[in-house]
Order: structure tokens, then sequence, then C-alpha cells
DNA sequence: CACCAGGCAAGTA
DNA sequence: TACTTGCATGGT
């Protein structure tokens, strides 16, 4: 018998079919698109990758080098570009200082280690640091964002108050231990999230209502 | 014109 | 601990 997270997934997945996330090719594009895109439309941290990307930006060596005050211009339409070029660099710093400028040195450590690692640098909170490993470590770890906040809580999967730490361990325990349903789940939960209404309590074009309407009767 | 988007940190009480 | 505010562009 599926839980509600299960039917859920099941629902998502059926109804908008795979979502190939995270959409960049190499793991620094995903982490620099994790940064980039914080409380910022997809599409607007998209044109700044590609703007870094013109100018060959996109490589470690690259951005160490670069100027703050260069570099936010050049992510100028992702928002907060001051902001989030202090961000990126600071990152660069720490891979430099921890791990010889290589990702793949990076991703060599364990999971909780890194985590606690990444929340540590400034401007990388724990939806960014937890989007990093999943989807350009491949970690079994659930990203909480403000959809997922939204729906779940909108429905009483969730409270509304619930930490991200809470709601990320009701989840976890929900669903299996794999990476790839993460990446997929939380992808569907996204893909929802842009469909509904942002104020409107339930909404009648979502298309988890009939998971929901069930779920009114059963006990979690 | 107002409101929002795949957050985060610093300040205040 | 629990709110509030600054950061900023581009689409609807």
């Amino acid at each position: 018998m599926l839980n509600i997270f299960e039917k859920i997934y099941n629902e998502l997945y059926c109804y908008y079919g795979p979502q190939k996330w995270w959409p960049a090719k190499t793991k620094l594009e995903i982490i620099v698109g994790a940064v980039l895109t914080q409380n910022t439309s997809w599409r607007n941290a998209e044109n700044a990758i590609s703007n870094l990307k013109k100018n060959k930006l996109l490589s470690l060596r690259r951005l160490l080098s670069i100027d703050d005050t260069d570099l936010a211009l050049l992510i100028r339409s992702s928002g907060y570009y001051n902001l989030k070029a202090k961000r990126l660099k600071n990152l660069i710093i720490f891979l430099k200082n921890e791990y010889e400028l290589s990702l793949s040195r990076m991703f060599k450590s364990e999971t909780d280690f890194l985590r606690e690692q990444l929340l540590s640098l400034y401007g990388f909170g724990e939806e960014t640091v937890d989007c990093i490993l999943l989807y350009a470590g491949q970690r079994p770890v659930f990203v909480v964002d403000a959809y997922t906040r939204r729906i779940f809580s909108r429905h009483g999967l969730i409270g509304a108050k619930d930490s991200y730490a809470l709601i990320q361990a009701k989840i976890t325990a929900n669903i299996k231990n794999k990476p790839a349903l993460f990446n997929e789940y939380h992808a569907l939960i996204v893909a929802l999230g842009k469909s509904i209404c942002r104020k409107k309590p339930l909404c009648h074009i979502c298309p988890v209502s009939k998971i929901f309407k069930q779920a009114a009767y059963e006990k979690y």
C-alpha cells in the first residue's frame, strides 16, 4: 500500500512526465544555477548563465580570477547580482582552499560533512546546499522549497510553520531512499508549483486534487 | 501599476 | 526564538 507522498509522486509523474533535472550539463553549471536562481525565476537565472558561457566564464579558474564587480555585471539578469557575485566568488575561494579547486574532490566528501561545510558558506542556505548535494552530487537529500511548503502545508500534510529539517524528515521518511526519486520528486513539485495559484488555498486545476481529496479521509 | 520568482543573512525585540 | 527588511531583475 502506497502512502500519500508516494501517491502524490505517482500522480505528478503521470501528469507531468519526467522532468530531466537539473537543466544543466556540468556540475559547476548546476552549482552556479542553484545560486543564481535563489528567489529568482529560472528564466532570469538561465539568461545569466548563458551570459557566463558566452564569456567562457563557466570554469573554476576563470571565476577565481574575475573581479566581483565584473562578475556581477555579467549575472545582472538574475537579480541580487552584487550579492550573488560575492556568493559565487566565496564558493570558488572555498573550493580552492579546501579542495584544490576541484569539484570531484569536493564530492568525495561524506554527505553530512559536505552539507555542513557548504552551509557555513555565505549565501548558501539549506535549499541551495541540498540542490547541490542532490543534483550535482547525486546524494539522497530531499530539497524543500517554497512550493513544497505551500503545496504540502496547504493540504495538511505538514505544518505551515514546520522547519526545513522537519519537512525534509517527514517527506524522506515516506519515500524510498533513492537519489533519482528525490531528484524527480522535487522537480515535479516545482512543475506543479509553477502551474498553480500562489494565493488560493486550493486549486481546481491541481492534477493531484483527487489524491488530496482522498487524503482527507486518511491518517498520516 | 502591483505582484512574483526553484533564498539568504542581518537586524530587531 | 520569531519577525522584519534588504537585496534587484524581468515577466505577467
